[in-house]
DNA sequence: GCCGTTTTCGGCCCGACTGTTTTCAGTCG
């Protein structure tokens, strides 16, 4: 799939040209397309094959050929042309917190600089001060700057996102000038990962709210403190995490929610209704041509006037929830309320930390009917697999253990290795007595695309295995997806009736969002999981719940919505 | 570069904060 790939050159080609002072309406164009292939769940090359690509709106006439370009030779001429006007040490310059693309130009044209390390030695000297348009506190910026990029990957997890959010609200709510206080952002879409928190307050009393916040005992350094906006690092157990406090007019509130929600494309996207209609839409409201107020307060008034039915932050990704809205086609989103049980759980048996009755009574106080314990099979030494004999034990101390167990039924399971063959840990005379198999790969991830969809394409075939966990392995941050075909193991599952899972651990998210509503499509059933190892663990069904939302996930299309008795008749069909 | 229920040419989203300035440019979200 070479859809990064392309991406990747597109928002070069936009960095070279920002640097080179080209139309930034053509840079923006360029953006889009990288932004649309980017986000795209299906291989571009099929796409183009199949013309859908040249339907997209957005990627026009002169885009489409750079890609067939690239599709054929591997590269694109354009941005080759481009990458010999600049050293392209410079788009690493652009990356630095503090410096655009007039900074990079400046200090390259002027002082020379090409790389980090120049850039540093002319910080150092003092040059980078005496250049024209900067000065001490802007070359201090720009050290900070080179500094973070040095020591962070910038972007954080929604637990540790989550985190500094709650420390940030339980301190706002203890002062008295606070009215309101809603978490935006990034972090209300609950997208995958999460560059920092907004935060936004109602008070009358601005600078005081900001000045309070910016002087907390959590706060690690202070950016930015104004009257209505304040801007921190703050310490969490486990990061440092940038969080904006901005303060709005009650008045405003609705719409300052809705502006700050994002995303940006979204955004752009209502603006552009909103002018069409003679209106103007901006973080303090929505104003007709007289410049009078028509919503502002509250947020969903905000689309009502623009004639759209109330998108929920999940969705607003420009993804075509814009057009759905007009024509009241946005799907009724499933809800953490909707999930009956948990159906991939570890125990002490293999790598986890608890009891299995811990694990149920904590699951029955959740509200679940049922939880599956599906320790890893033998083959998964570094987790302490089971063995044939050991999982025969534990379905039948189960099997004991539910007939004293009240309110929550306790399937018996097994997370069942792929072998590099395709071929199952298990046979299946063992897998017959499981009321709920997941099949995952463990081994061999970095292997061929041929490799690793054969293996998963197989081990759907199998009529005991219901569904396939964390389907493409990536760990967030730490480790790339295995190079899996999507389409072709969607395809496989709808036709074998099997499910997908949401592995809904903040570090897999997997499958994320835009595979999610690929295999909505095509009628496959997601399985919502924690994967936990630990009792509080299962609190992270939420971010599997949004992640199969923001891939516009319905109750119905959720298997651990059904109710127990559903659901085993859901298995036995495909056995 | 993209697009079209005012348009095939002429538009293309909006404001806060900061720092370097003498009224504003750059960056960010």
């Amino acid at each position: 799939m070479k859809n990064a790939e392309i991406s990747e050159l597109f928002d070069q080609m936009a960095d070279i040209m920002e640097i080179l002072g080209d139309d930034p309406f053509r840079i923006n164009s360029y953006r889009k397309v990288a932004r649309l292939i980017g986000d795209m769940p299906t291989d571009v090359e099929e796409l183009f094959k199949s013309g859908k690509l040249a339907e997209t709106p957005g990627i026009g006439k002169s885009s489409l050929a750079k890609i067939e370009e690239f599709l054929k030779k591997g590269t694109i001429t354009a941005h080759k042309d481009l990458l010999k006007k600049i050293p392209p040490t410079l788009l690493d310059l652009l990356k630095i917190p503090g410096m655009g693309p007039k900074g990079v130009k400046a200090v390259y044209e002027n002082l020379k600089v090409k790389t980090i390390d120049g850039l540093k030695k002319a910080i150092e000297s003092g040059a980078l001060a005496n250049l024209h348009g900067f000065g001490d506190k802007k070359a201090a910026t720009i050290a900070k700057g080179v500094e973070f990029l040095r020591s962070a990957t910038g972007r954080i997890r929604l637990d540790q996102a989550a985190e500094a959010a709650e420390i940030v609200c339980n301190f706002l709510k203890g002062l008295t000038d606070v009215e309101k206080i809603q978490v935006a952002g990034s972090f209300r879409r609950r997208a995958e990962t999460i560059g920092d928190v907004d935060i936004l307050v109602v008070s009358s009393k601005g600078e005081k709210v900001i000045s309070s916040f910016t002087s907390a005992k959590f706060v690690e350094e202070v950016l930015a403190s104004g009257t209505t906006k304040g801007s921190a690092i703050i310490k969490t157990s486990t990061s440092s995490v940038h969080v904006d406090v901005r303060v709005v007019p009650a008045e405003s509130f609705g719409a300052a929610c809705q502006y700050f929600t994002g995303s940006k494309q979204h955004n752009v996207r209502l603006r552009e209704i909103a002018l069409k209609a003679k209106m103007k839409l901006n973080e303090y409201g929505l104003f007709d041509k007289q410049d009078k107020m028509v919503a502002g307060a509250v947020e969903k008034d905000i689309y009502k006037k623009l004639g759209l039915d109330y998108i929920a932050p999940l969705l607003r990704e420009d993804r075509g929830e814009i057009e759905a809205a007009k024509n009241h086609k946005l799907p009724q989103l499933i809800e953490l309320k909707d999930i009956k049980g948990d159906l991939h759980i570890h125990t002490k048996a293999s790598d986890g930390i608890c009891e299995i009755t811990e694990l149920a009574e904590a699951a029955k106080k959740l509200g679940y009917k049922y939880i599956c314990i599906t320790d890893h099979s033998h083959s998964s030494a570094i987790a302490h697999g089971q063995s044939a004999k050991q999982l025969a034990d534990q379905i039948k101390k189960i099997h004991k253990i539910n007939e004293k167990l009240k309110g929550i039924t306790i399937l018996t399971g097994t997370e069942v290795d792929i072998l590099a063959d395709g071929s199952i840990d298990f046979d299946n005379k063992l897998l017959a007595e499981l009321d709920f198999v997941v099949a995952s790969i463990h081994s061999g991830l970095a292997s061929s695309r041929e490799k690793v969809t054969s293996r998963t394409l197989k081990a759907m075939d199998n009529p005991y295995i219901s569904c396939i966990a964390h389907p493409t392995g990536r760990l967030i941050g730490e480790r790339e997806p295995m190079d899996i075909d999507m389409t072709a193991v969607i395809k496989q599952a709808a036709q074998t009736h099997t499910a997908l899972e949401v592995n809904a651990h903040p570090m897999r998210l997997d499958l994320k969002d835009t595979h999610c509503r690929l295999a909505i499509e095509a009628g496959v059933k997601l399985a919502i999981s924690t994967d936990t190892h630990r009792l509080d663990g299962l609190i992270f069904m939420g971010y599997g719940v949004a992640t199969a939302a923001r891939g516009w996930a319905k109750k119905r299309d959720v298997l651990n919505t059904l109710s127990l008795a559903e659901l085993k008749n859901w298995i036995k069909k495909k056995r």
